[in-house]
DNA sequence: TAATATTAGTTAAATATCAAACTAATTGAC
DNA sequence: GTCAATTAGTTTGATATTTAACTAATATTA
């Protein structure tokens, strides 16, 4: 027989919190993302061309601090990406170790030519709530995430 | 010159609090699994023993619903964790489609020898929220995640 | 300045992930 | 009752992801 979880009422909350956020977050993700399949590109492949096309030049290293991935992760999907034109790297003169990754035109094109959809299914998938309810959520989640 | 994102408040609301929500979502959650490897377990093959843990036997199809993921990833993830004692399957004699997939004592030995200290790490996690902040995250989630 | 430590990036090996194509079993329609 | 449609699960091919081991470049320090 499955002995379902029972603990103190501190520990219920925070489970049940817990768990809500992840699928609330992954259901979001999700479902905002469902047309990137149309523009082949994957979730990792646009949120890099995102930052590199809202920041500017940046390094591997400041890639994948912005995108919470690993450096090897970051190496290899800007591989995928550079082969098919959308970014372009060289070494930084003043500091050989660095690279100097940017968005190509054809890249910015990319982007967008579907940005605004991809903005506009977002704030379609969050109102769901009212813009006091999109605010407390994002307060909530900030001290979450700040925490430590 | 990079163009900073700049549209109406709504979107620019929509916008924040969907990014906190992502960005609190994965940091909490890497934050609360980090310790799943020193017990050799993926957080993908945590989660499958988890919900056979708690729930007794399921289907793969069941599985694949409980974790969000898709058929052909459940087959591949119990693949390891069978080689490894921890889930036992067979068919069902009465609709030879379904696989009957359950834990084994190893298995239940293995997630009870630790499970305590996992949902201490995620009581921790959340206590930056008070205990009407985590009920307040939960709802909003769970107004978020049941859209449509 | 020479040895050491640190940092950026790549590669390798392992697992995860999905969609699509597939097999096998059951259900439904006629 | 037979054939079509559906459902469960597996396999394949592609990309993602991490850690660890590696190379190359810069910084530190003695």
């Amino acid at each position: 027989m499955p002995t379902h979880y029972s603990g103190s009422e501190t520990e219920r909350l925070a489970l049940d919190s817990y768990i809500k956020l992840q699928r609330a977050a992954e259901t979001s993700l999700a479902r905002t993302t469902a047309h990137l399949s149309d523009h082949n590109l994957t979730t990792s492949q646009f949120a890099i061309l995102e930052a590199l096309h809202h920041l500017g030049m940046l390094s591997q290293r400041e890639l994948a601090d912005k995108v919470l991935r690993s450096a090897s992760n970051i190496s290899i999907v800007l591989k995928a990406i550079e082969k098919r034109g959308l970014i372009e790297r060289e070494r930084d003169p003043a500091d050989n170790r660095f690279m100097q990754v940017k968005i190509t035109e054809q890249g910015r094109g990319l982007i967008t030519s579907f940005f605004g959809q991809h903005v506009a299914g977002i704030v379609d998938e969050m109102s769901a709530l009212t813009a006091d309810e999109q605010a407390e959520l994002g307060r909530l989640c900030r001290k979450l995430g700040l925490r430590r």
